[in-house]
DNA sequence: AGGTTGGTACTTGTCAGACAAGAAAAGGAG
DNA sequence: CTCCTTTTCTTGTCTGACAAGTACCAACCT
């Protein structure tokens, strides 16, 4: 179906050899001449592949000196999240994760939400009402919306990248798992009143509440996404 | 000092745009074409910046058919905190989402941990013992070891990946911040006693325990790094 | 008329060769 | 042996070209 490019092949091909140790941190990959004549493309196509290392932090290249591994580059992980990422495990995974991030985000954006957030969460509980069958990511991306709208709230903008980075994960695992949404539109009454729930809590200052509030959610809708 | 290079300064204008709402999610932006000649570069350097943002996630393109804006980037957050970085914020900021993240991950390890993340802790307290004070990154090294295993013996690949997106941050704010040797080697023993701690926990497998220490030792470390 | 088909212009992907800028290695002078 | 110069190598950028895929429009058939 999707045809990969030479340039994104060869990248995910020097990735595994650096994931799998034949060049080890801090040392220095072939020239781009060897590489060229070792995967047989032209000059341009492996300065391509490179620059995708380089942007995910794997290699940097000096100029007139060469392209060394980055020193503080733990391949394993995208490896592993990228492997386990056709799995359902990686829903158990994820949630774990929002299970522990966003209750407590929660709980600080009762502390130090502003009317800006407080609005941008009803606007986007408005779209979740207003969304019909038809278009399921139009729900998602209302779901994803209010979550943000939460953890905007906390004024921590760690929080919010790392928030931000979670959904990149999430939008992966479901673009694998297709029965998404005849689950999430059947639910979606119970769904909408868990955010507003959530809402209130915050809107109102309960910081205790909202945390609680989050949790159920996060639970409610684990459950309902892994069987 | 550093000489930014040509397709690395046209990325950051083009994301700059983006970021600015210039081009908004969904469009398509100018054909490299049109690029070079706005920009006054070939079309290699445009195909290089592109490829910068193609592989941070903002744009996409599609053979024949141009250059697209992703829907879901949200340009905000590597503005804010890129920002952020230089300022000693920033610190605040990242230990309130450590202050979160890793208690839970203790307290996790604790239950799952096997042999091997207890010998990757237990080595990482030797690094930690013999560091001197000539070389303080081996201790920044050791200290991330720690607590990388710990995170490992959660055995959740989406914490893991998590936290290493953390030190990343972390080591551009320490990079920044220049009085962090004479404050941690001189707390040395302290920091060290802490790491045992959380450690014998983990390996007792007393998970609440653990949680404890592990919090007690960040509030500790985050005392000393922003006075 | 409406839908299908085909062609044409346009856009991104890849290739090839060249020069500039900077770095590393080799060589020579003291 | 040390220091400086020169040479060679490597990455960065430029130019021009073709291949592959897309978007658009016009002609065609039903």
């Amino acid at each position: 179906m999707k045809k990969e490019k030479v340039a994104h092949r060869i990248a995910a091909e020097i990735l595994e050899q650096i994931v799998e140790g034949d060049v080890k941190p801090g040392q220095k990959l072939p020239t781009e001449k060897k590489l060229c004549e070792k995967y047989g493309v032209s000059r341009a196509s492996i300065r391509e592949a490179l620059s995708e290392l380089k942007a995910q932090g794997a290699v940097t290249s000096k100029q007139g000196g060469g392209t060394y591994v980055e020193q503080a580059f733990h391949g394993e992980f995208f490896q592993q999240v990228m492997v386990d990422e056709s799995n359902l495990a990686s829903f158990r995974y994820l949630f774990e994760m929002r299970k522990i991030l966003e209750p407590e985000a929660a709980m600080l954006a009762a502390e130090r939400r502003t009317k800006k957030e407080l609005d941008a969460m009803l606007s986007a509980l408005e779209l979740m009402k207003g969304v019909d069958d038809a278009e399921s990511h139009k729900g998602r991306d209302a779901d994803f919306a209010f979550h943000l709208a939460v953890m905007k709230a906390t004024h921590n903008p760690v929080m919010i990248q790392t928030f931000a980075n979670l959904d990149t994960i999430y939008k992966k695992a479901l673009a694998l798992s297709f029965e998404e949404k005849q689950e999430i539109i059947r639910n979606k009454q119970i769904i909408y009143k868990e955010h507003e729930n959530i809402f209130e809590a915050i809107q109102a200052g309960e910081a205790e509440l909202a945390r609680l509030q989050c949790l159920i959610h996060l639970r409610n809708v684990e459950k309902k996404l892994t069987p």
